[in-house]
DNA sequence: CGGACTTATTGTTAAAACAACACCAATTTA
DNA sequence: TAAATTGGTGTTGTTTTAACAATAAGTCCG
């Protein structure tokens, strides 16, 4: 259906309405060797002083992505940001207060762009390495699982590593990002060869500056031949 | 965050409960030719009339899994399906009676033990090819749209399509399914070679009865085997 | 019973993708 | 100028993929 279909009573259909949803938000960062989440201490119950996700009910007239978009501005003062919709957790006991269900999502952010905090819960906001979060509140533990295996996924068949390195990177930087996300080695030379073979790849010319060894070539990513190669079909494969 | 993190008023709180979720239902079947998609003729205001995804609003005590689950249950009297939770969709006025959103989920379901319709809206359910469903009640075409592509996405990745099949199958049967749902045209040698290689079928020694040829071979999928696999991380791939 | 019809079954080959592997180059610093 | 550090590059054998067509086993009809 989606609602109120005639078969229900209209007695009944008050208490649905007594539900409310709420969106979490995953943000990942990388910081040139682990990936990482960003976190809030609770600083109210439920779970006070617990490590959270991000995340906040939905308002009553608020599209689902722009509850995301709004809660990641609020924490670090970022908008137009890669964000994805991962899942609904709905589970009946999943929030203390009443029955919330959440809509998980991801986002990739430069963690370099993330200098100040303008929200003013964010003072107890930080970085996490992903391998190291402990138990976090609510059914966040599961949540973090899932967006992760899904943005494993999705690196390997759609270029998003970009969205978390800073405008101009080394290929071992990128190679390096690969690693921290796949949680596994990739060798060198054929991860150059398929890197750059995808055209993907503008070659800046410039070399890397402040360090104390033959510096690296600086690339940036080619967003415009994506785009048009997308169009025509092609597929990032990883 | 999730809820109730101490920055709202509590009469804010309240206006935040009067939004209900619901769970709508792709149930997908495949009749030896065309992939199909079980429609509801809608018998009240709003859409009154038109064909709409099978769906409910999720009871204040229920599990989304299990609200998806008995929305199946009750149209077609079938438990133990295969489903898969797919993405939440919450566009503001995206249902008319009031701020509702939805938890899109697609189930796979063998279309021959769908016999009888116990469910007393049922007599208006159908089935559908994919390629030819109209214009749906509310956002239901996007729904659709999005649950296809996470099919196809799906069934080349998982042996999920003989969900679809009854328990004994042949090669041409499961090649014209994995051509229904992705609309593609494969190669015979090729899918046999590949689908063959990875030892998920079982050979029944068995022929096909009643056809108007030569018979063809029956084969029955080996879950063991596959959950075997599995566990030892193989991925199926197609 | 034989021929026409229909679908089932099977293998080869060339091209592309993948995986494994090691050495020289450029720069900084002591 | 030598040591330390990281950057950059090619080849080869193996596997996977894609393209392609002839024969086999049954049914049906005359």
């Amino acid at each position: 259906m989606t609602g109120i279909n005639g078969y229900i009573r209209m007695s009944e259909i008050e208490s649905f309405f007594k539900s409310a949803f709420s969106v979490d938000n995953v943000i990942f960062g990388f910081d040139g060797s682990d990936l990482k989440v960003l976190l809030i201490q609770r600083g109210a119950a439920p779970f006070k002083g617990k490590w959270a996700l991000p995340g906040d009910l939905v308002y009553p007239n608020e599209n689902l992505d722009t509850a995301a978009e709004r809660v990641l501005e609020q924490l670090t003062g970022l908008r137009d940001v890669y964000l994805e919709q991962v899942k609904a957790f709905g589970a009946v006991n999943r929030h203390p207060l009443g029955r919330v269900i959440t809509i998980a999502y991801y986002s990739l952010i430069k963690i370099s762009d993330f200098l100040v905090t303008p929200a003013s819960f964010a003072q107890s906001a930080s970085w996490h390495a992903v391998s190291e979060v402990g138990e976090l509140a609510f059914d966040h533990n599961e949540i973090l699982d899932t967006c992760l295996k899904s943005l494993k996924r999705k690196v390997r068949r759609a270029p998003v590593g970009f969205e978390l390195l800073p405008p101009k990177f080394t290929l071992t930087e990128l190679q390096q990002l690969y690693e921290a996300i796949l949680d596994d080695k990739l060798d060198k030379r054929n991860f150059r060869k398929k890197i750059l073979s995808m055209n993907l790849l503008l070659d800046l010319n410039e070399l890397q500056e402040g360090v104390a060894h033959r510096p690296a070539k600086l690339y940036q990513f080619d967003r415009d031949t994506y785009e048009a190669f997308v169009a025509k079909g092609f597929s990032f494969d990883l």
